[in-house]
DNA sequence: AATTGTGAATTCCTTCACAGCC
DNA sequence: GGCTGTGAAGGAATTCACAATT
């Protein structure tokens, strides 16, 4: 186990890992070698295994790893092992749609809440019965909650303005789903996910074919 | 203008140019250098200069770019002069939110049809007025309507079979919301956005917090 | 004087290839 | 014999820094 930094690309990957072995786990597989995980989920041996080393020694040699140990260890690396709280800010389509999204309410995270500013959304709630609240109980529904994530489905001239808001509560994570670049001191984690961008950048190969696609791309 | 591979992440950057360049538009900006984008939008000024090389030269040494000459290059380079054509594979929260989400249904794309294959939700519409068809005239479908872009948002363990049928049409871009990995012929584009990775390596930075995080990552 | 376009330098990431261990 | 863990090699992406240009 070293201590360097972790690359973001690494972190995602472990993520991966952890599905894949989940997978293995309910298949009954209960030992794998990095090259045959590699195989069968179109994943690189040697960065499996680099991937790995920077938390430590998790496998055996000649043999491989554990399927439920590893993904234990996994589990714990990714701070999955406690519970996160989480809530949305913006109730319109694709916040309402990512609160009651199976793949948002799994294991290690919970949605506590929705904000919205509009009076015709606020005291309502989703379709799977969380609360829409006004933004401006934000701060206060932030620390009864325990809240430490939170995911910005606003529109983009608003978004700057929430996440700023968001930084005065003290959370240090935040999901952004609205197309714009924005500032938070260093000390919170943003991370965007730029809905359009990924449109748009399939739009340039339609128009690009010549270059065949490569073959597995990150992510 | 070289005719190198462009690799993906120029590519979104590209798209995010773009953004920049149609705000600077709205706000009457004609001209500006990559410096004062790059100041302005969180950007790297060398970066920018260099992903446009790849294309031409739309610069005036001295001087900087012209805004709306730049953004219709760009237009044009990411294939956004010409609409393109969308289904969503898939008709649950997640894809139903997509079908009627601003930035989804924005210049250049048009979604044009849902699938899923249950009897309760085929013959409906998604609240914008977009049809759900059974998946089962997927083909069909596509031919008629000239379908380009694929967006998959069914249940992971359906999406390899899902895929399996659309690269079957002929379509050659596709963007995977399930959380797999999935196998495609190298002439078809796929790009997975896999939001529970997104979410866990928020979690895995949460519980690291000892390195303070990147100051502007990519994307 | 200012800014582009671009080789060179640097940093970061991936893959190779093998010593070490089971 | 087989597989891990890892140093070294190779490749890719970013940033620097400046000659070229208006």
């Amino acid at each position: 186990m070293k201590s360097e930094k972790i690359s973001e690309l690494t972190t995602k990957r472990l993520s991966v890992y952890l599905r894949c072995l989940q997978t293995l786990d309910r298949n009954g597989i209960h030992t794998i070698s990095s090259r045959s995980m590699a195989d069968q989920f179109h994943l690189n041996s040697a960065q499996i295994r680099k991937d790995l080393a920077y938390f430590g020694e998790f496998g055996v040699r000649g043999v491989g790893y554990q399927v439920s140990h590893l993904a234990q260890h996994l589990t714990k690396i990714l701070g999955l092992n406690q519970e996160h709280r989480v809530i949305i800010c913006g109730a319109g389509n694709l916040g309402r749609a990512l609160c009651d999204y199976a793949g948002f309410n799994t294991e290690g995270f919970r949605i506590v809440a929705l904000f919205d500013q509009d009076p015709k959304k606020i005291g309502g709630t989703s379709r799977s019965g969380v609360p829409v609240h006004d933004i401006k109980k934000l701060k206060q529904i932030v620390r009864r909650e325990g809240v430490d994530i939170v995911v910005i489905t606003v529109p983009a001239d608003a978004a700057q303005k929430v996440v700023d808001l968001v930084c005065e509560t003290g959370v240090k994570a935040i999901l952004n789903f609205a197309p714009v670049r924005l500032r938070v001191n260093t000390n919170v984690k943003l991370k965007t996910v730029d809905l359009k961008v990924s449109l748009e950048s399939l739009s340039y190969y339609l128009s690009n074919p010549s270059l065949p696609a490569a073959v597995n791309p990150p992510e």
